[in-house]
DNA sequence: TCAAAAGTGTTCTTATTACACCCATGG
DNA sequence: CCATGGGTGTAATAAGAACACTTTTGA
């Protein structure tokens, strides 16, 4: 006997189906839910950080969590991460990644609860928290620097670090996290961050430079740098345009 | 008013829920399953194959179709997707990796079915079908010549192939789909296979070689290949005792 | 004039590529 | 003895790593 009912438990494919019917053994695949959680990424004074909410009621009430919710029924998994960042930040269009779901059983103290984890990354100089109650318990936590968490969401956070790590060197995806306009050190300084490298063991500036120039994506803006008390740095920005170009031509960038 | 609900709709988190009370509203968020789908990589003659089963019902009959099924409500979905994979193959212990998770809202024609999608690994030569109605409906299928497939199981092959062909350079795991001893050249082709290298742009056999050859992570085993019609090869193996030391040491695995 | 970060080239080392012939076996 | 794939080294090129001083500004 073959023990691989496939699709033939789900309500779906049971052609006359209704909701109160054989619900011993269907409830058992509906008593689940399944939402999305998003590591939302900032980079500021030099340190990469995340967007954390403070949970207001139990399980896991007062502790940190990442910001997330249930996907709704006529809603796709990429627009529940979408709309998460949206309501906490105002912000759309806003890169996007899907990472890892994760679905241990008990995952979720009161039920199961399998989740989509996603990170995004921000521009923290456009970041305003929404004028809500969100405002009150939403606040920036240093990656380095982040507790104890509710759920598994520690786990989710070193899978989307971890991603992003590899990410960050095999596509442009650094320049989201920084203004339009921005200098070289700075963007070294976020390379460094985002992968975590120890002070004594950062990049070789000069070495990083050459690199990032070599590969024509930045191109120099006019303006210098301002009201900074040593010699003010060019301001370079990321030329979309040309890496997908470049893209087209099999360009592959790595760092 | 604050719009995201995050968690409160969840039956999770009312505290006095029954799966009779409210149920307009809790009700939307169940009519939703979830899934695992496996794409079982194989390799054999040189071609890198799937394992597919045609579908015996509605959606979909007669169509080709990933392995799959819905995910137990006791079992998390690393075990399921094992599950299905030895149900099929009766192997167990495989190379798994969850790749990503697919909900659009319309993907499942009867409903919203989120599925995660996961690929295996398996030495072709271990694999016999299990003796049961599925021996009749699974066949391997050259990656290369898959047709249109059952739901959106092409995006899902796409997604799972393209992660291999990352994985493969960057992690010992092409020895999964060989034989416990192979020859390098048994090697360098499972490489172009997968890596759907075209054949006039193959891979160079004596850089293949040096480079295989000095990770140190080979053995040459005292056999060699027997009944061959030309010279036969020597066979190697992979040394994971080595490969977990090199690791521990802060090797990386690069090709 | 001092502090602080910006900016800039060269040498050395290592990895990658390109490339052609002899060898061992079975039929 | 022939067809078939196995096996081998070297030279050229490209990429990465190491490294120190001068410049410009604001305070």
């Amino acid at each position: 006997m073959i023990k691989c009912a496939a699709y033939n438990k789900s309500v779906f494919f049971a052609p006359n189906y209704t909701l109160t019917k054989n619900m011993s053994e269907v409830e058992s695949f509906f008593k689940s839910a399944f939402s999305v959680d998003n590591v939302i990424f900032g980079f500021d004074s030099g340190d990469l950080k995340i967007l954390l909410i403070r949970r207001g009621q139990q399980p896991f009430q007062d502790k940190w969590a990442l910001p997330g919710d249930l996907v709704y029924p006529n809603e796709d998994l990429d627009s529940a991460a979408g709309r998460v960042l949206e309501q906490l930040t105002g912000l759309r269009g806003v890169y996007l990644e899907q990472v890892k779901t994760f679905g241990a059983v008990n995952r979720h103290p009161l039920g199961r609860v399998i989740t989509v984890a996603y990170y995004s990354l921000i521009k923290i100089s456009n970041f305003k928290l929404t004028p809500s109650s969100f405002a009150q318990t939403a606040q920036w936590h240093s990656v380095m620097e982040v507790g104890e968490l509710a759920f598994d969401h520690n786990e989710i956070l070193a899978s989307c670090l971890r991603r992003l790590q590899r990410k960050v060197r095999t596509g442009p995806v650094g320049f989201e996290l920084l203004p339009q306009k921005f200098t070289l050190t700075e963007l070294q300084h976020l390379y460094e961050s985002i992968l975590a490298l120890p002070k004594d063991k950062g990049l070789d500036k000069r070495n990083f430079r050459k690199k990032i120039l070599s590969m024509e994506l930045l191109v120099q803006c006019e303006e210098m740098q301002e009201g900074v008390a040593h010699r003010p740095a060019k301001l370079y920005r990321f030329d979309r345009a040309k890496y997908d170009q470049f893209l087209s031509e099999g360009y592959v960038f790595d760092i």
